[in-house]
DNA sequence: ATGGTGGTTCAACCA
């Protein structure tokens, strides 16, 4: 089972992106950030022309998440525990049922939090504590779980090509860091640093400066893997091609192969 | 050090 994590910045300007990349790629399964759409106004037929079956959580003007599926998707949770009053758009959790078994899967956009200082950054540590609670409790259920999505944070010096030109962002501050290792340290396998350990694996070139043909990235979309879903881990990567097309998502899809069997 | 680009919505906000 292929899973990719991408955030496309924009469902109505990356119609065309998003067709070619399925067409492409031909994931099992996408799980889709900053979708900028409600869900009455969403394009699900550019999903189910391509076969998949789509789920959103969406949102006027910013945020929204989205599950895309060739299997059938089930037990559909929208907005992550914790917070009654939160009204933004960002995260979304179903079953995937496949004929080799059925894995939990979350699309989640964890807040930006810039800049220092102000009640972003600090909604950001609420919601990464809040997505630490909740993860904990997944881990309960002891099925496969995929945690995929724009994490907004840079985990380690060498998830940047220049990490001195991070340092005053909340995506490198030592909380957000430390918030991401909790996470790790639940049980949580970080698919593509585990099948790619070198230096150099990106997933966001920003638009400005020339950020993409100085491959001035960042790592920031990560999938966590649940132990049991870690020991099906096969691969994982980036394909940062993507980034190189006409009228390109900042970020690039990001992936994980899981072994699912028949 | 600053300004650099892009999406959505409608002058400003977010990234």
């Amino acid at each position: 089972m292929k899973i990719v994590t991408w955030n496309i910045n924009g469902v109505k300007a990356r119609h065309e992106a998003v067709a070619a990349y399925l067409r492409e790629a031909s994931p099992d399964v996408i799980c889709m950030q900053e979708i900028k759409s409600v869900d009455e106004g969403f394009p699900t037929g550019l999903f189910e022309d391509a076969g998949y079956q789509i789920e959103t959580h969406g949102q006027k003007g910013f945020n929204g998440v989205a599950i895309a599926s060739k299997f059938a998707i089930e037990d559909v949770s929208r907005g992550l525990p914790g917070n009654d009053d939160d009204e933004q758009s960002r995260y979304i959790e179903a079953t995937i049922s496949q004929p080799g078994g059925a894995v939990r899967i979350a699309s989640l956009y964890l807040p930006n939090g810039n800049p220092l200082g102000t009640e972003k950054f600090s909604y950001k540590l609420a919601w990464m504590a809040r997505l630490r609670r909740h993860a904990a409790r997944l881990l309960d259920e002891e099925m496969p779980t995929v945690l995929a999505g724009d994490y907004n944070v840079i985990p380690e010096l060498t998830d940047a090509k220049r990490p001195s030109a991070w340092t005053g962002d909340a995506l490198f501050q030592p909380e957000s860091r430390a918030a991401y290792r909790g996470l790790l340290n639940l049980g949580y396998t970080d698919a593509v640093r585990t099948c790619e350990p070198g230096p150099g694996v990106y997933t966001f070139w920003d638009y400005q400066a020339g950020a993409w043909n100085k491959d001035d990235g960042i790592r920031i979309d990560h999938l966590l893997l649940s132990p049991q879903a870690a020991d099906r881990l096969r691969s994982a990567g980036v394909d940062r091609h993507t980034r190189g097309w006409d009228k390109p998502s900042d970020h690039a899809p990001t992936w994980a192969e899981i072994e699912m069997g028949a």
